[in-house]
DNA sequence: GTTCCAATTGGAT
DNA sequence: GATCCAATTGGAA
């Protein structure tokens, strides 16, 4: 029987030390500084409403461009979505789950950062890819013309719902 | 000097009992079993998207009806309110701010439930009326043609802030 | 099983 | 000082 610590153990794909003064864990690594500053620049690079076009052969165009960091995504797979009728949340979820595994997005954190509630307490987690990251949220928040909080929140609902799903499994997988 | 639980008493205005096999603190009385419902019932009300008028003499017509739940604020407070250029969490917190003290705002919350990571931890503050929020929820996801859900969180924010000003309020006071 | 939601928090703006 | 933000959580839809 794991306890709700294992799972998080489980969970965690950083090295963690534990101060001898304080009862928490903290991370070794630093966490990400610039995590705000990576979404001001990401919109700077948009604001002149430039769509990024491709510019290759025909053989090379089977990949579709995100945004500005490069991400791409499979065109059979892109043109299956119909943005109409999905909601950007979904949108969101979509596009993550084409861009990373089920273990990323379970094991990591939009921004790096700590929780506040939760500061000392819980461990941080590490920060997706913000490239990639990047590239998706003006996308969707280009395609739906909204605003780029509204995308970053559904990435955060999003990052925690597959880590609650990967708990349940895990916790199955132990009571087996 | 207070403590952070201190504070929290002090902003409690609801009578609490402790279990002697738990050190938590729950409430009394009940939670608001239908505090979502009354969101729905309230956007079926709109749903033909009528927009309440009022049928009252002149003399009368000094107030603006925000919603079907009879919420009104004086109309030359209302019409000096510029919201084409407001952003809809501060029309949110204007409102909130004309229909409510500020003692209702920092010892409520907007739908009386304990918060999910606190729940027998820390107390669970009671409901603001549903009926005032409910008419300045819908008055603002109509101005601006917004999902309810936004105007939800600007609601959850406004009264988190309240209760942050507040806490040093009280914090500032003792210390002095 | 998946998606959405609100309360709490410290910090950033 | 006022406003905005994201990580965490349990439960609702």
């Amino acid at each position: 029987m794991m306890s709700a610590m294992d799972i998080d153990k489980v969970l965690s794909v950083h090295n963690y030390t534990k101060k001898d003064s304080f009862d928490t864990i903290y991370h070794v690594d630093k966490p990400p500084e610039k995590a705000v500053n990576i979404y001001e620049e990401s919109k700077m690079m948009f604001q002149d409403n430039s769509v990024p076009t491709f510019s290759m052969t025909t053989s090379e165009c089977d990949e579709v461009l995100l945004g500005t960091g490069g991400t791409t995504v499979p065109r059979s797979e892109y043109e299956k979505l119909d943005f109409e009728r999905m909601k950007y949340t979904i949108a969101v979820r979509t596009l993550l789950n084409m861009k990373f595994t089920r273990e990323e997005l379970a094991t990591h954190s939009q921004t790096g950062k700590a929780s506040p509630p939760f500061i000392g307490v819980k461990a941080r987690k590490p920060q997706l890819d913000p490239v990639r990251v990047g590239d998706i949220r003006l996308h969707v928040a280009q395609k739906y013309n909204i605003d780029t909080s509204f995308v970053n929140k559904a990435i955060t609902v999003a990052l925690a719902d597959a880590r609650k799903t990967k708990k349940r499994k895990i916790k199955k997988d132990d009571s087996d």
